[in-house]
RNA sequence: GGGAGGUUAGCUCAGCGGUUAGAGCACCUGCCUUACACGCAGGGGGUCGCGGGUUCGAAUCCCUCACCUCCCACCA
């Protein structure tokens, strides 16, 4: 989008440092240099979506300013006009005064900040009466022009019908009765400025109170604030009101005050409460079929915690400030005659044959830019017009946008979809964390944390970067971004390429696969296929989920951990032509191709290249990954019982290697292995065996009884024995088996008792105790491995 | 003043009733084992913010409190 005040601000700076100005230059010339200010800037931005892998049509970009969305902002302005919905009127609100424009609610960003309560001593008229009042504003008593109190507060019942007479001035202020005082706060009377302070005004035109604007939009004061404050600025005035005051004995006290005021969310400066005549859109009704839209499940936050701040902003609305005093926008389309009739119409021609002249002046202000991505969603498919466009794409599936565009653009979304078309936009809005550097602050050019993607990319690639904000999307949270992290998923990449590597190599005459028949396959091969089975299934549904951190999460174990560091692994002696098994190279690449399509979606780049190179990977697409399905659960290929039989000899495995260590064994040293298991995995290992011996570093397998003398574990029901020469452990080593050793007393000794517990045996579901009773036995062989690995008995 | 989220390993975060609390990075010890040292193997490290409660069982559920973030809000 167009970006408003924002863009403009910037290329106003620009002007100043080359000794110029807008108004200098006059609005023509200035929107050019803004066209190229936003030509300049666009360009970096399609850049950086193109290095990320945005698989877009370009052809159907759109911008904010383009001819046809300028079309539909006209139009929704004029039907919102007609059906009275937008307004132009007289009224209070945020302006800034540097930027020289009104601004929305949602563009003010309280602060608090530390001020001054000053306590000033009004006299009351025809007696010798003076009454205190509090204020942290004291320059705007200048334009007040009445006191309040509350109805009922008794202390000040005497003064109802009388007034004030204001200080410097002389003014008189009457007294007015009004719920909204509370007689809790300072002197429970309130001065009254209905031109410079919200509620004031609200109060003032409760009571039919005269304004006086004593305050200009540059910020300065007003003639009308009297010959010895006219032309300053507000926050001189404000001293000059309090010397003055304290000069002639009005001013009582001043206390420290806390408290928090409205500054400008782009200009950072406090917001100047000011009265002028801008353009309004009532978004009451709107809001209400917004609010429907989400519980009645049309429109889904994602995640839902976002439902209940929808709310809470939607039943709270106000009427949305759309004007802006800037030349950079869509120029609001109301005329105006020489003497000040107002035509809103859809072009010029039509409004002077409304007006009957064409003696016409156009409104200067523009639309706040929001106001214009509201329609986005439609006004981009050809809207108003009933286009092919818009029949097949609208209303999208979903929007992914950041929580901090909530209410600016989101909500408003959906109010204007719902209005204009009926249907809200899209059916789901994820919305995502804020990106942040490493230690979780806001990214910023005046903290110098902000990290540029681009760079990132020719850093770490374009796949380790989107890896990486996918994996931290987790939802109700931000995006911490470091660079450590990265790089961590940088090496992934590369694990996938020497995988892939590996792959090619090896494999001789082996092809990609559309599918593959379990029958006859080896245990590792209906593993890691069963494995693979399982990891697909369950990646789609956290994508759909929008749990994009759970799904790169299991790509990644699977990937490094299932494939590489176990399933290449065992594939090797087969591969290797040691101890060959059937088909291993099909499964190989027939697992990769799978992998890859899985991982595709974060690390489109890479995937493709090294998919290309599959040998067969044809099958699956002719052309592209891009185009490939995406893979899904085999059913047939998945086993429990294989899952559990290899699940054995990996820990087995694992068990081996480090009993290696715990016996203080050289790495090179030979040892013997005797294993016993019940039948299915006792099967399975005994077939495995030289798996055990490659991957164990083991010179025998032997199932059965170990001799005497043999170290003695347990582990996934396997008994392991371990017959080697005893070597002398480290000191190191044997001080941490000796606190491994207490820790599991420990842990048996608490097993026992919970095994004991009637009453745990009788609630606990059967598959916790059993769970139990075995884990139980595991911690007795392991107590006794320890003992004798310490040379205990 | 309302509301949301957070507080788990040195750091950034998962886990959100089943008892052995995980990951990445960082750290320690071995390894250049013919895919990968951006690697391999082994390992250390946590009273899951504090205090109560419910339960056979709580990081996980309930309550109190503390601290941190953020959003909303016209107490002058």
């Amino acid at each position: 989008d167009h970006a408003g005040i924002a863009t403009q601000l910037m290329v106003e700076r620009q002007l100043a440092s080359e000794g110029t100005s807008r108004v200098a230059l006059g609005r023509e010339r200035f929107l050019a240099r803004m066209w190229q200010w936003k030509e300049q800037y666009h360009g970096n931005i399609r850049q950086q979506l193109d290095l990320m892998g945005a698989s877009c049509d370009w052809t159907r970009e759109r911008f904010t300013l383009d001819a046809g969305l300028s079309r539909a902002v006209r139009e929704a302005f004029v039907r919102l006009y007609r059906e009275g919905l937008i307004t132009r009127g007289e009224y209070i609100v945020n302006w800034s005064p540097t930027l020289g424009t009104a601004v929305s609610d949602l563009e003010v960003e309280m602060k608090t900040v530390q001020g001054k309560l000053y306590h000033i001593a009004y006299p009351v008229e025809g007696s010798d009466e003076r009454i205190v009042v509090a204020t942290t504003r004291p320059e705007t008593m200048l334009g007040d022009t009445a006191v309040a109190l509350h109805p009922d507060d008794e202390r000040y019942s005497h003064l109802h019908g009388k007034a004030a007479l204001l200080p410097l001035v002389g003014r008189r202020l009457p007294f007015v009765a009004d719920a909204a005082v509370d007689r809790e706060f300072g002197t429970g009377l309130v001065k009254i400025t209905p031109f410079h302070d919200p509620s004031d005004f609200e109060m003032g035109r409760r009571h039919n109170l005269p304004g006086i604007k004593v305050i200009g939009p540059d910020g300065r004061m007003t003639a009308e604030a009297g010959p010895d404050f006219a032309g300053l600025d507000r926050f001189e005035a404000r001293a000059k009101v309090v010397s003055r005051l304290r000069d002639e004995g009005w001013l009582l006290k001043i206390e420290d005050h806390i408290h928090n005021v409205g500054h400008s969310q782009r200009s950072g400066e406090p917001i100047e409460p000011l009265v002028s005549t801008q353009w309004f859109c009532d978004v009451s009704e709107m809001a209400v079929k917004a609010l429907d839209a989400n519980r009645d499940g049309r429109l889904t936050l994602v995640p839902e915690s976002w439902d209940k701040t929808w709310e809470h902003w939607l039943a709270n609305i106000k009427p949305w400030c759309i004007s802006r005093q800037l030349w950079w926008g869509h120029q609001i389309p109301a005329w105006y005659t020489q003497d000040g009739r107002c035509f809103v119409a859809l072009t010029a021609d039509e409004a002077a044959k409304e007006a009957g002249t064409d003696q016409l002046t156009q409104d200067p202000d523009v639309l706040d830019t929001w106001f214009s991505s509201a329609l986005w969603p439609f006004s981009t498919l050809g809207w108003p017009d009933d286009t092919l466009d818009l029949r097949t794409f609208y209303p999208t599936s979903v929007l992914v946008t950041g929580f901090d565009i909530l209410f600016f653009w989101v909500a408003r979304m959906v109010m204007t979809g719902l209005h204009f078309t009926s249907e809200a936009p899209f059916a789901a809005a994820h919305l995502t964390g804020l990106v942040r550097d490493a230690e979780g602050q806001k990214m910023s050019k005046t903290k110098g944390n902000v990290l540029d993607p681009s760079e990132l990319i020719e850093e770490f690639g374009a796949d380790a970067l989107r890896f990486t904000l996918a994996s931290l999307d987790s939802p109700g949270r931000d995006i911490p971004l470091n660079k450590d992290q990265i790089a961590g998923y940088r090496a992934f990449g590369n694990k996938l390429w020497n995988a892939t590597r590996f792959a090619l190599s090896r494999v001789g005459e082996a092809r990609v696969q559309e599918t593959i028949d379990p029958a006859g396959l080896a245990a590792p091969e209906r593993w890691i296929l069963s494995r693979l089975s399982r990891v697909a299934a369950e990646v789609e549904p956290r994508f759909t989920a929008f749990r994009f951190d759970e799904a790169c999460n299991r790509l990644y174990h699977f990937f490094w951990g299932d494939f590489c560091d176990w399933y290449i692994e065992l594939s090797k002696p087969a591969l290797f032509g040691d101890a060959p098994r059937p088909r291993v190279g099909e499964v190989l690449l027939t697992v990769l191709d799978r992998a890859l399509r899985l991982l595709h979606p974060v690390m489109p780049f890479l995937t493709e290249e090294l998919w290309q190179r599959l040998p067969g990977h044809e099958v699956i697409h002719p052309e592209t990954i891009c185009l490939a399905p995406y893979p899904g659960r085999e059913a047939a290929w998945e086993s429990s019982e294989v899952e559990a039989g290899m699940d054995a000899l990996i820990q087995v495995i694992t068990r081996v290697r480090s009993l290696r260590t715990e016996l203080g064994l050289a790495p090179k040293a030979k040892i013997d292995l005797f294993l016993a298991a019940d039948a299915s995995v006792g099967e399975m290992l005994a077939e495995q065996a030289p798996l055990l011996r490659f991957l164990g570093r083991v010179e025998t397998v032997t199932m059965g009884a170990p001799p005497e003398g043999a170290v003695r574990d347990l582990v996934a029901g396997v008994e392991i024995g371990v017959s080697v020469e005893r070597q002398e452990l480290g000191e190191e080593e044997r001080s941490r088996l000796a606190k491994e050793l207490e820790k599991l007393d420990r842990d048996i000794a608490s097993a026992e008792a919970r095994l004991a517990n009637a009453e745990f045996l009788a609630k606990a579901p059967a598959h916790v105790v059993s769970g139990g009773v075995a884990r139980l036995a595991e911690m007795r062989e392991r107590q006794s491995a320890l003992r004798s690995g310490l040379g205990l008995s």
